[in-house]
DNA sequence: ATCGAACATCTCGATGAACGAGATAATAAG
DNA sequence: CTTATTATCTCGTTCATCGAGATGTTCGAT
């Protein structure tokens, strides 16, 4: 994201460059995570997504994974065999469609995504409970306005 | 990052998710275009690292490059091969230092970058004009301290 | 001057994530 | 019961990245 050329720089495109920094330094912060455990960008997102379904009370079968991380069936089934024997999670066959493969998460990988994210989000709860109520409605906007922007084009 | 167990939710979480969430549409905004234009993440990484660099006036020479995006000298020169083959750069033998590769950015692909990025780059400056000075400075006091915390731990 | 150590980049072969195509198995529709 | 559809897996290939080492360049010490 450079700066528009022939214009010059706006004092808020420093916030704009924050923004990209922060999301670039989660990422590398999420790498960092994967590296130390012998995983891909690819496996931590995964775990990320069957946490929040199970936090929302959601099965994940092994389509809808791939479907969420955007894999084919050959990809999809090459990462659950890694998560697998990584032991991070277990395949179960589906109760109700038995051709479906049902992935759970072992206690194990919780704790894990626990200790390593789990700084990190007390460190911006604490932030965020140094502001006051316009404040925090104006980083809920912001985030907010940019994830919408940034999903609705292209 | 999954709500830590056994604890009441708090209301600040909503933010953290919506940070999260944020930074992953961005990932996804950046992977839409690499894949668009036939690329991959790291190149597009490697795009802006070097349109940065550009920005600021300084040089990139292949090796700092690969050094800034994690990558070894094989991957630095299959990379950098990658990019002058599609026409983004182009190699030129540094004048100080003839060992060294300096990379220059292709107007073309500045234009590119231009096109794709301006309008979320557009659409985030007018929201932030939305906002006084005392919401401005939580908005970049919150990035700045997760960006920080990120980079600390680990 | 010249030799050798340090450096920047590139080449080669190997590893592994992800893909496309197609096989297998379970369910649903006619 | 047969056919179509869906869910997952297998096989072979592609390509980014890696480790090791080759090649060319600079610089300090002699």
């Amino acid at each position: 994201m450079p700066t528009p050329p022939g214009t010059d720089p706006a004092p808020e495109m420093e916030i704009v460059h924050l923004l990209r920094a922060t999301a670039v330094e989660l990422g590398l912060h999420s790498a960092r995570f994967a590296h130390r455990n012998g995983m891909h960008a690819t496996d931590v997102r995964a775990l990320i997504a069957l946490m929040d379904a199970r936090r929302a009370g959601e099965e994940t079968t092994a389509g809808r994974l791939g479907a969420v991380l955007g894999l084919n069936s050959a990809g999809t089934t090459a990462l659950v065999d890694r998560l697998e024997r990584a032991g991070h999670v277990r395949r179960v066959r589906g109760e109700r469609d038995r051709r479906q493969v049902v992935i759970e998460v072992e206690d194990r990988a919780v704790d894990l995504g626990q200790a390593f994210f789990g700084p990190l989000i007390e460190r911006s709860v604490e932030l965020l409970r140094g502001y006051d109520e316009r404040q925090l409605a104006a980083i809920r906007g912001f985030l907010g306005g940019v994830r919408e922007a940034a999903a609705g084009q292209g």
